[in-house]
This record gives structure tokens, C-alpha cells and sequence, in this order.
DNA sequence: CCCCCTATATTGACGCTGGCAACATGAGCC
DNA sequence: GGCTCATGTTGCCAGCGTCAATATAGGGGG
């Protein structure tokens, strides 16, 4: 609750790294008050800071959530780059490992990941979120297409086949986030839980043709 | 903009049926303008009540939504649910009329499908949610099972089919409604649209063994 | 070295929102 | 026929995003 400067008697008027503190303490906010709780002013104050030294920095809402989200596509973009360099050549295990990563991503970022998909309060036309979508993407297309099969498909079963395990991790993972497998889980024996219960559902994924 | 009773000169205190007329701006205006614009003013502005008038029919704004997501399972249960009986007892074929019946309630109903999944906005514990969720799960858990092979898996393989098909056709649905296949769709070519991707996708699932 | 320019931050205001309390209305039951 | 209470209104408050006007100070050009 106390100012950091307290103890040197008087804040500066200027921050110094302002725009920094603002997506570290929006971050903090979101992962534990809930996306509703992330308001500018939040920000604000959490950073000790008036209510519209934010503008500054990313002009509206928005743009602040669109910077956060930009930050978060970036991190997951890297982690799911991560996991494929670790997962060797087996296409099966590079499709758990894929799956592994973008589950785990969206349980230990639960706010960011749900910010990430809430496009009706991005703004994709920024360049920063721009960026970050597409390094995700790119991470992402290269843990998909990688367990293409040898012989050529058809663009659309090619396109399928990406979409589906994409569509497969993504809805496992909203589900997962929104409680909506709880019920499953808990009528599940013994010691099963969200970890074993992924690694179940991506053998299902029939890989390489 | 004019009131419905101007020709009559007065407009009566009491509403009559302003519960369902809530409910049926609220769907009107989340379709139309967006789940942001959906407050509980611009509901009562619509249905020409003063600005609380909604208070008594459902408390607060997280009862409003609560019961717009309920009417929403109710619809999206039935929907699946004649689906399903249309669809004949072939796995497959059944297997292919849920995907196409989920993916199609939430393209006709994009802002009701996204508020029926924003569970931080809703109530879990009001009965009326409470029903549509159930009446929903057990549309499609009639849908999921039915695929299942005739000689008997371990539970947690049991379930990992059935969450595997609700995470694929959910995870789809999201990410159609979200913009994210946007790029992959206009790379396709000729006459592919969504629906088409939907079935090379399901195509990808390996259904009975 | 100093001065000014401009990025950065503050103050104050406006209209919007959700929500509460007090009050008004009238439909339906006894 | 009168009363009760569900239904709806008015008025208010705090918090929000956003804008305009103002204050501060850091850093580059004279």
C-alpha cells in the first residue's frame, strides 16, 4: 500500500518506466480479479499513477488490452516454440507435445489466455497485437503441418487436418479453463485428472494418415 | 423511437409481459450490437421501461445474462436434439449431424453462443441456468456416446471420446466465431467455405474404434 | 550553460453504467 | 369494495472511459 518512494520523501512526477508497470500490474489484475476488475483506472492506481496517465501510453482500453494481449501471444508463441525444439521428430510426439504446451499455456495464464480469444475488446489492427498473433501462429503452423503425412493431400484435407488439432487443443482448453469439464473429471476413478484426461483425448488424434 | 402506445394516447404502469420482453431486447441487442452494448439500461430503454424495471424480473445484470444464457442451452438442446434424431443410428453419420448441428447453432446465434460460454458473467448456481446447461449436456452427451464402440473401454478412454468430439466441434465453433480461421479460409481454394472445412474436419475423426 | 520544446503526468469535467432507497401505481384477492 | 403487494418510477450515488486544459521536467539546440 505504501509508495515505494516513501521512504526518499517524494514520488518524481514522472514514472520512468511507466508503460511497463501499467502491462505488468493490468496482468496481475486480470489473473487475480477476473478480466471484469482490468479497467484502466485499476491500472492506474495499482501503478500509483493518476487515472489518465494511461492515455499516454495506449491511448484507450483497448489499446491497453490489446498491448497485454500482445505480450501474451508472444509468451505463448514462445512457449509452444519451446516445447516442438524439445519434442524431436516422431510426428505423434510432436502432436502431444504441441497439445501439452497450449493446455498448459491456458491453465497457468488462465486471464491472458481468455484476453488472447476476446477478440470483441482487442483491436487487431494493432501492429504490437498484430505481431504477436503471428508469431503464435507461425509456432503453431509449425507444430501442425509437421505431422502432415508424406504424400501430398488436397489444400482442404491439409487445411483439415491443422484445423482439427488446433480446434481440438483450443476447445479443450476453453472448456477446461471454463469449468465445463469438472463434472467428467470428478466422475473419473482413482487419480485421473485435467493432466491425464489431455494426454487421453490427444490418443485419440489420429496422426499421420 | 415512438412509443407502441401513442396512437392510444397513454401507456399503461404496468407492463404486462415485461419479462419476456426483456429477454427478447436483450437477445436483439447482443445479436445486433455486441455482448459490451447489452446493459441493463439499453435493455429497459428498449422495452420502454424506466431504468430498474428490470431489477425486479431478475435482480441484478448477472441475472439478466444468466437468464438469456438459460434460453440460450434450452434452444441450443433442442437443436441438437432433433439433430440427433434425424440423423439415423449410422456412428458416423450421427457423429457428423451433432458437429454440424453445434457449429451451426452458435454461427445463426454468434453473440448467444459467446454469452452462453462467458461464464464470469454468469451465475452458475440459478436454477434456470442451472436446467439449460443439463438439458444441453444431455443433448449432447445422446450425441457423443452413441459413437462409442460396442465392447467396452476403460472410463477414461470413454470419456477422452466424448470430450475429444465436444472439444473438436467447440473448439471450432470458437474459433470460426472469433475470426481466427479467417486467413486459412480465403487460402483455400475456389468454393470452400466454412461448412466445408467443417466436414473435411470431421472427417479427420476417428469414430468407433 | 541555459532555455525552451515536448513527452509525460495531473486535474477536473461529462455522460454512461450498475445498483440502492423511497415512492407510485394498479391488479387481484379476500 | 377495500387492501395488499407485485410491479414500475424517480432520484441518487460511486465507478467507469474519455476528453480538454493544465502542470511538470527531461533533454536537445542555442
Amino acid at each position: 500500500m505504501d509508495e515505494e518512494t516513501a521512504v526518499a520523501g517524494t514520488r518524481p512526477y514522472h514514472h520512468g518506466n511507466l508503460r511497463a508497470a501499467l502491462l505488468a500490474e493490468a496482468e496481475r489484475i486480470l489473473e487475480r480479479d477476473g478480466i471484469q476488475a482490468l479497467t484502466l483506472r485499476a491500472a492506474a492506481r495499482a501503478a500509483g499513477v493518476s487515472h489518465t496517465a494511461p492515455k499516454n501510453h495506449f491511448g484507450d482500453l483497448t489499446g491497453l488490452l490489446s498491448e497485454l494481449a500482445a505480450v501474451g501471444f508472444h509468451r505463448f508463441g514462445a512457449a509452444l516454440a519451446a516445447a516442438m525444439a524439445a519434442a524431436g521428430d516422431d510426428p505423434r510426439a510432436r502432436t502431444k507435445a504441441m497439445g501439452r504446451a497450449y493446455v498448459g499455456f491456458a491453465r497457468a495464464n488462465p486471464g491472458l489466455f481468455a484476453l488472447m480469444f476476446r477478440s470483441e475488446r482487442l483491436d487487431a489492427q494493432r501492429p504490437a497485437l498484430r505481431d504477436g498473433i503471428d508469431a503464435a501462429r507461425r509456432a503453431l503452423r509449425a507444430a501442425a503441418f509437421a505431422r502432415a503425412p508424406v504424400k501430398t493431400l488436397p489444400p482442404l484435407e491439409m487445411a483439415a487436418q491443422a484445423v482439427a488439432l488446433w480446434s481440438l487443443v483450443h476447445g479443450f482448453a476453453v472448456l477446461l479453463l471454463d469449468g465445463r469439464l469438472d463434472g467428467m473429471l470428478k466422475s473419473l476413478p482413482g487419480d485421473e485428472n485435467a493432466a491425464s484426461l489431455l494426454e487421453a483425448v490427444l490418443a485419440t488424434v489420429r496422426v499421420g494418415e
